[in-house]
DNA sequence: TTATTTATCGAATTATTATTCGAAATTTAG
DNA sequence: CTAAATTTCGAATAATAATTCGATAAATAA
C-alpha cells in the first residue's frame, strides 16, 4: 500500500539524516512520490514519524500476544518473548533499532505508540518478577536485571550483522552469562 | 566565564527542548545574553553543542587519568573508574545523561569529543579483558559484560534521585549482582 | 579625558523547509 | 465514452529560526 511505501522511505531517511535532518523532499524521493503526495496521505512530517512508530510497536505487540498468552513458566515465556522480539527485528532490519532509540530523541507526550511500548516493558518486568518469586531466576532486583538485559539483548540483536535467527540457545546463553539459573547446575 | 555561562544555559535548553527544539533565542534568554552575543563567542549553534560535549568529555577524561594511572588490579581500577564517573555525574547533574545520550541523536563525524569518549570506552573494555584474564572476573565475553554494565550503571547513577555519592560498596554490589566474582565465596 | 578595543544587543536579513495551491493525470462509475 | 472522484505533482507560500548588521555601551589604554 501507498502509506507503507512512504513509511519505508521515511524510515530510511530518518535513519540516515536524523529526525530533523530528514526533509520531506528527501522522504518524497526515497519513497518515489512527489512531495505534495505525502501530504495527501499524512497530515504532517510529525504524523509520518508517529505512524512509523505506532505501526512498529503495534506489530511487535501483536506478535507477542500469543507468546504471552500461551502460559508457561516465567523463564520459558521470557525466553520466548526475547526470541520473538529478535525475530521481529530480523524481519524488518533497521526499524527496531529505530524504535528503541528514537524515544530518547523526542518529546513523548500523547504518543499513541507509547502504550504498546509500556505494555511490552511491563510484561518483561512482570516475567522477571515472577521468575524471581518462583525461584527460576536468582534473587536479583528485577529492575536491575531489566536494565542489564536491555543492554545485552540490544547487543545480541542489533549489533551483530548476524543473518541467522536468534535461537532459544542464544537467549539461554545470554541469561546464563548474565545470571545463574539456580535450578541448573553448571560446570 | 562568559562561555561557561552560555554553555550552561544552552544545556538547559537542549535538555528541555531537544537538539532541534532548542532555539538560539531561548538559549540567549537562559544564559542571560542577547542573541547576537552568542555569536560573538560561538560560530554557530552547532558549535555551541560541540563545545558542551567536548568540555564534558574532556573533564571526565581528565578526572579519570589519575585513577587509571594509579595501577591496581583490573577489578579495583574498574571499580574506581565507575566511582569516579559517578562522582562526575553527581557534580554536574544533567550534563552526563546528556553526554551519554546525545550521540544517538546526531551525526558523529569529526566530533572532537569523540576521541575522549572512545578512550574511556576502550579503557573500560581493557579493564574487563584484563580482569577476565587475571581471573578477577569470571570468564564472560567482555563485550557483553560491557553492554550489560552500561545499562546497569546508567541506572545506578542517572535514574535514581540519590544525593549520596556512589561508593565502592555500591559498585561492588552492582558487580556481584551481575557477575559472580570467582575469588569470593558467596552464601 | 579621549581614542581604541572589546562586548553587547535588537532588529533586519537569509536560508531552510514544512505546508498549501491549483492544475493535471489517473482511476472509477454510469 | 464521459463525468465524477481520487491521486499525483512541482511550484508558490509561509513559518521558523539561524545568522549577520549596524549601532551602542563598557572597559582599557594613552
Amino acid at each position: 500500500m501507498r502509506k507503507e511505501r512512504i513509511l519505508a522511505g521515511a524510515l530510511q531517511v530518518f535513519k540516515k539524516n536524523g529526525l530533523d535532518g530528514a526533509t520531506m523532499d528527501e522522504i518524497a524521493n526515497a519513497s518515489g512520490f512527489g512531495k505534495a503526495t505525502l501530504y495527501y496521505y499524512f497530515k504532517s512530517k510529525e504524523d509520518v514519524l508517529t505512524a512509523i512508530l505506532l505501526d512498529g510497536w503495534l506489530k511487535i505487540w501483536e506478535s507477542l500476544e500469543p507468546v504471552i498468552a500461551n502460559q508457561q513458566s516465567p523463564r520459558k515465556t521470557f525466553v520466548n518473548v526475547l526470541i520473538k522480539i529478535a525475530e521481529n527485528a530480523q524481519n524488518r532490519p533497521g526499524l527496531f533499532e529505530f524504535l528503541f532509540n528514537v524515544p530518547k530523541a523526542i518529546k513523548i507526550e500523547n504518543q499513541p505508540w507509547k502504550e504498546y511500548q509500556e505494555r511490552l516493558y511491563s510484561v518483561i518486568r512482570g516475567l522477571l518478577e515472577d521468575g524471581v518469586k518462583s525461584g527460576e531466576f536468582p534473587n536479583i532486583n528485577p529492575n536491575l536485571m531489566f536494565k542489564a538485559l536491555g543492554g545485552l539483548f540490544m547487543g545480541l540483536v542489533f549489533m551483530g550483522d548476524r543473518e541467522e535467527p536468534v535461537t532459544d540457545k542464544d537467549v539461554e546463553k545470554l541469561l546464563n552469562q548474565l545470571i545463574t539459573d539456580p535450578t541448573i547446575s553448571h560446570n
